[in-house]
Parts: C-alpha cells; structure tokens; sequence
DNA sequence: AAAACATATATGTTAAAGCGAATATATTCT
DNA sequence: AGAATATATTCGCTTTAACATATATGTTTT
C-alpha cells in the first residue's frame, strides 16, 4: 500500500518531466482540445503527439472523449487531493510562462482564423475560442490551407 | 528567456521523479541531515547517496554545506515562487505517506538510538533529534554496531 | 607525513525514454 | 464495400539515466 503510494508521486513528477507534455498540459488549461490542434499549434508529428497524450493518459491525468473521427482530451484532477494541488500549482505556474503563453496564442490563431488549416478542416473548435470568436488572421507559419 | 524558463521546470520535475530523491527530500524536510545519516536510514549504498544528493543540488533544490569531514544537505526553496510553492506541496505530500514515514521514523531511531552504528558515530546529529532527545532502542535492522 | 575517514566522482554496463518512419485501427463518407 | 480521414501503435534506433564497483578528493587524526 504505502509504496503504491509513492509510485503516485514517482508517475506524476515523471509525466510531468517533459517538455511535450507540459505544452500539451498547457493547451488543455481551459478546455477539452482536439489532437488535430494540439499538433498544428505545437507543430510536431502527429504520432509524437499521441504517444504523449498516452503517456498523459496512463499517468492518470487527462482523459479521452471519442466524438466521430476526433479524438478530444482534458486535464482529469487526480482524486488524491496533494495530487490534485500540484497539478493546479503546475497549470498556474504554465500560464505565467513566455513560452508556453506563446504556445496558447498560435492555438487561438489556429482555432479563430478565417483560412483554416486543411489539417483541422471540420474539427470540433475548443469552447473557449468557438465562444470568443477571435477571428485571428492566419500567420505564414502555418504551412497548408485550404483555398 | 523564456526558453529557459520552462526548462527550469522540466530540472525540477525531473529532479523529483525519482524515489530516492524523493526519499531523501523527506527525510530533510525539518533540517539539515548528513550524508551518513542518508545511507544509514535508507539502507543505500554512499555512492547511489551521494550521486543523487548531486543531482538534487544542480537542480537547485538542495545546498551542501561542510562541517569537518561531514557534509550536511538542505533543502533550498527556489527563487521563482511557482517552483517554491510546488516543492513546499511536495513536501507536505511526503509527510502524508507511511512509506515515507517509515524511513522518516527509522532516521529517528538512527540519530537517537543509546547504541549508535558505527558509520555515524560521531557525525552531527541534526537538530531535531538532538533536541528531542528521543532515545529510540536500536532495532534489529541495523546491521552494525560500537561495542 | 601517513593513516583513517567521509564523501564525491569516474567507469563500464544495463535499463528506460524519446524519436521518426511505417503500419494498424476506428470512424465516416461515397 | 471501399476510399478517405483521424488517431493509435509498433519497430528499430539513439539518447539518457540509473546502478554497482572502483577510485579519487578533501579533512582529520596520529
């Protein structure tokens, strides 16, 4: 029982032991997110992608909602409450970064602009941002759209 | 800049993934503890100790300081009050658990038992125990004692 | 100065983690 | 049913991390 225990602490500090994944962490701050925008606004292969959300997954800190062909995963707070506290110090300690602040601009831009990527064509968008209507203009770094 | 950032987030995780580290950040939860108190209340060998006590001090979190032929380890709250907050939530969390108790308690009876083990026979008591004055019985578990 | 002691580091080996490329699975569209 | 789409998984490879053993460093004792 109690080295279960520890093992909890050991699996959370590893998921959270890389950068992909606290950029993916960092994305699903407010919302479920699709994994067609998590790829187009971090720019990395796709695969690479999954097998983080996997790994996220088994260490029991997101979960996935299956809807059509899309696949939406979302930050689940762990029951153990120390747990739970951590993960939010953590998302806290994300938003207050540059980088990863940066990371969260090009997924609005991604979800918002006119001219969207044909990656992302008919995905479900993120809440946060079909409510806001942001109405961003693509930027030249994102390299395929349609029309 | 902001590059840097988030790598000091990843040292940090990464330095906590570990259950040595993890055990070691325990046991210097109150005070400050000599590296022959480590070995002997976790029943690792002194290189894997000293190796890992390294690795928490280039990440930051723990400072070494000599006394004579001792060193004592601390740990130190970092700068940045996000990586602050979330060693102090991990160090409440390790209190809470019986694994972490147990290496906890048996460090007491280490620094406090009439019979002391050789390997620390006159190493710094921290202060804790050199205060309180529990006056633990050596227990069967410790391999080697004077007289 | 040499011996003893406490701790740190180097070395070689083994295990784990991450990656890109290829492939498999699941769902929808035609 | 077959093609197209979105995501997941496998495979071979490279990098990184942990470990045990041996050795080096720094301090005190004699």
């Amino acid at each position: 029982m109690s080295e279960s225990i520890s093992s909890e602490m050991e699996t959370l500090f590893l998921a959270l032991a890389d950068k992909t994944r606290l950029r993916l962490l960092n994305l699903m701050r407010e919302d479920e997110i699709c994994v067609c925008y998590f790829t187009e606004a971090l720019g990395e292969s796709q695969p690479k992608i999954s097998r983080h959300l996997a790994y996220l997954r088994n260490a029991g800190i997101v979960s996935a909602r299956r809807e059509g062909k899309w696949m939406n995963y979302k930050i689940e707070l762990p029951e153990n409450l120390f747990a739970a506290k951590l993960l939010t110090n953590t998302l806290e300690w994300l938003e207050a970064q540059d980088d990863m602040r940066e990371d969260y601009e090009k997924l609005a831009r991604v979800c918002c602009s006119v001219e969207v990527p044909v990656t992302i064509i008919r995905a479900p968008t993120p809440k946060t941002f079909a409510e806001t209507n942001m109405n961003y203009q693509p930027k030249e770094e994102l390299e395929t759209y349609l029309l």
